[in-house]
DNA sequence: ATTACATTGCGTCATAATAACACAGTTAAT
DNA sequence: ATTAACTGTGTTATTATGACGCAATGTAAT
């Protein structure tokens, strides 16, 4: 609940929400970052309202930015919710009493809301769980292990990864996710971790390195048990050049 | 403006519309359905508000069926736009006289909005364009030809190709924009269309044959210059199939 | 009727992408 | 020294794609 809505939600888009799925990489898992809401047994997606004064995908960049201290994060709209009983039964008296928002300002909050969905990908050791109150937890929680969560959040968070998923055909992935340097069985395992599935770890290099982002370095991993795998960065350049065109051409 | 909805805008999503791309196929054409503005010399999306008690793919297909009377169609949420200025000098002075909105009620309107887009694939034949009054004109436009739109309605409209031809790669189409039999040539020059490029005939033919969503009929087209053609129909099972799993899997 | 022409139907061939797998090199643990 | 687990670098078979060739069919011109 940012400072100062529930003074002045005049201020705000009547109505209209913002809900970011910040998915993070750590330990070959998929960490997705929660909310445990302070009132009840259920987790939540940060998220947040729009200000009137500021656009839609500003307002989601704000809200990343409120939860996880990150700037210039990759951060894509994959979809708005709207169906009309999604919130009827949210703003209750429970709510209300633990935000100490007066009757008639709660009005504003228990009326139907549509919210758009944004997923990111960051950098799992830099982004820092950022809390908005001391009573609030905040999570990095693995993907397969989703708590039950309020509203339609489950489902939001399905939709994003399944969107995630189709746009791994579409573009480069990894630039926020991975370290600067990395090892190409780092990156496979990113790749195995989204996809939910194995891949041919031989096939992947090919395929992957004739996209033409990668570097090779002259480096190995220290400090590792069995034969030191290579490191590799990513070619900012050609990265975002293949990321504005889109790698498969399919017709 | 859907009747009614100035005298009872409280009974509407504030701030919240439903823009819609709606194409259509027609002499190798990519259409377009636009409705020119009564007020100015500028054409727009067909577009609408949100019920409170619709969910928001409902009034999207709300105002597809009032706009084109057809039913059951292909209907996508490709987008949300919000940016903050995007309507604000949209309902000036002209536009509320026109509409004999009063002032009171004109800041509803007045209000800044964010809209839902939505693109769908159309019978161009089956699907009358209806006006909602007599001054209106709606009609379908080449997508090559469209004139000076309102708002972000360029944007929306580009965005919906893009989407398209993303999508193009990922399902099947043409059932709602073909007659129930048609020749390959016709179903290629609607590929054709719509990525703005040519295709190899032979190519075309077998990846498309490959993709086991056609039936062969044994039925040649009449009346037709030079050598008839085969014609083909969509083995709809088959169709809802592939659209629901998908057609390249890439990783 | 004959011929020219546009278009269809059904191929081929070379190349590229993908899937499946073989084998040797490196390192840590025993 | 041997083994287990992993990395690096291949090969091979299969499939998909891109670029064409050519005969068959029907219309239109002569």
């Amino acid at each position: 609940m940012p400072k100062g809505i529930i003074e002045n939600s005049e201020n705000y888009q009547p109505g209209l929400s913002i809900d970011c799925v910040i998915f993070g990489f750590h330990d070959n898992q998929l960490k997705v970052l929660l909310i445990k809401t302070p009132y009840e047994e259920k987790w939540s997606l940060p998220g947040g309202f729009v200000p009137l004064e500021q656009d839609i995908d500003t307002a989601a960049i704000t809200v990343l930015n409120d939860r996880t201290g990150m700037e210039g994060i990759f951060l894509r709209q994959f979809s708005t919710f709207g169906r009309v009983k999604r919130n009827d039964k949210h703003f209750n008296d429970l709510v209300l009493e633990y935000y100490k928002i007066p009757k008639e300002a709660g009005k504003w909050f228990a009326q139907r809301f549509v919210t758009i969905g944004y997923y990111a990908l960051v950098d799992f050791l830099k982004a820092i769980p950022h809390k908005e109150n001391s009573k609030e937890k905040i999570e990095w929680i693995d993907h397969k292990e989703v708590p039950e969560l309020i509203l339609d959040h489950k489902e939001i968070l399905d939709k994003a990864l399944a969107t995630l998923r189709i746009e791994l055909n579409l573009m480069p992935i990894g630039y926020n996710l991975l370290p600067e340097k990395f090892t190409m069985p780092e990156l496979q395992k990113l790749y195995e971790t989204i996809l939910d599935k194995k891949l041919d770890r031989r096939n992947f290099l090919r395929k992957i390195t004739n996209i033409g982002i990668l570097t090779k370095l002259d480096e190995k991993k220290s400090n590792v048990a069995h034969k030191a795998p290579n490191l590799y960065s990513f070619d900012k350049d050609r990265y975002e050049e293949v990321l504005k065109n889109g790698l498969n051409q399919g017709w």
